[in-house]
DNA sequence: GGTGGACTTTGCTTTAGCGCAAGCTGCCGC
DNA sequence: GCGGCAGCTTGCGCTAAAGCAAAGTCCACC
């Protein structure tokens, strides 16, 4: 088990360009936690305490806006850093991390980002790469956002989803966790109502299969087309 | 001038925390290039050769889909790093930087930037919290491309951009470089003639006044409240 | 001082997708 | 085994805003 941990932390990007030594002392300061389904890893404007580490487990990473509005910021799968605030000089958490199957993190004090960046600054390259890489995801889903048909933007969301966290199954790639339609409309910037129609339809042309939280692509390629616009 | 653009360069944040020595070190490599209005400082997709601040003037950045459709992911002001794909782990620029007025930026060779942190690991730092912030901005676009209306997004628009580059005038808060409506619909993904219309009528309720490629705010206060989604 | 093009305004038509409402279904807990 | 409810589907009307079209207006350059 800590070795199996240990291939997974020594894969994560994050620490790419660290030493074996070096992973070990960082490793030293960090504990591991459980994080049952549903449960919160953190909430959207609390103190940032830690940052972690995702060790096993999905995540959903969810932003609230005061009048109660809410969008799917971003999936969080197995190594990847996340919540990681006061890197970015924020003293709360500026999005809320839930579970979405029983997961495992490793967490770290946010009071030691400092003295770790001191010592290991491949570690700030990781983050800065890390950071910008979520720049990228963020400035593309605006620009299908300014540009995209609902429909089209559904089958990005899901191609996404498919590649991050699929499983083969099958007849298709099934989403590795529950996820239900008003995920996918919070993801996609639309409404439970319209990604229910959509998939429905899709459904009907053996593009999809449903279920309660649950979808399986069953002809990503042809997705792919409506996505890009053609099809449809 | 050298210590009016030493001045400038010593405030910019991505520099806070280097002693002056160290910025001294850093500036020898840096050249200074001056980018005629309307002339480009990279274009998207070319390799990323040079990263960069803001000495002077005003640059809008734009990304362009294959399908050609394009919207302004940001203005950068003097003090502002941009540029700086290689620190994102990227070979080539993602977007386009345009000099909406005469503009002037010290320029550093992209091959450089890990040497640069190495020494100077502050750097790293600074950048990381750079980075953050858009990433912040960006979150923030999407929640609002999800849950406000076009109005209310143009009205945030403004107020952005008074904040950033705003300069006081007789009767408000004029935006200090040319900016079209087009530039406008861009940055709120929607189209030309709806701001247009947007803007028309509010300068009928005297919130704003125009002009081309000229936004002057009279009534930041009450923009505000549409913005927020009362006023209406 | 005139002319052409870039920028803007404005009216009309069309439509994607939202909001509302009602009903269905499969799962979980008792 | 049976409620009950969370999640899903579907129909209908409505509207914000896009698309289309045509005319102004201002500026820069000749």
């Amino acid at each position: 088990m800590a070795s199996l941990d240990r291939s997974i932390v020594a894969n994560a990007p994050i620490f790419t360009g660290l030493s074996p030594d070096e992973l070990d002392a960082i490793l030293r300061d960090a504990r591991s936690v459980r994080y049952p389904k549903d449960s919160a890893v953190f909430d959207q404007g609390t103190e940032a305490h830690s940052f972690f580490v995702l060790l096993h487990g999905h995540l959903r990473v969810e932003k609230t806006t005061p009048q109660g509005q809410q969008i799917v910021v971003r999936y969080v799968s197995a190594g990847e850093l996340f919540g990681v605030a006061q890197a970015l000089a924020l003293k709360h958490y500026p999005a809320t991390a839930i579970a979405v199957v029983d997961s495992v993190a490793l967490a770290w004090p946010s009071t030691l980002w400092p003295e770790l960046i001191a010592k290991f600054p491949a570690l700030a390259v990781g983050a800065l790469q890390t950071v910008g890489s979520r720049l990228q995801d963020s400035q593309a889903r605006i620009l299908e956002m300014s540009s995209e048909q609902v429909e089209q933007r559904v089958a990005h969301a899901l191609l996404r989803l498919a590649k991050q966290a699929g499983r083969k199954v099958e007849h298709g790639v099934e989403i590795d966790f529950p996820i239900s339609r008003q995920d996918v409309a919070e993801m996609t910037g639309t409404t439970l109502h319209t990604v229910s129609r959509i998939l429905s339809a899709w459904e009907q042309l053996g593009l999809v299969e449903g279920g309660r939280q649950r979808i399986v692509l069953r002809d990503p390629h042809k997705l792919f087309g409506i996505a890009e616009g053609h099809g449809k």
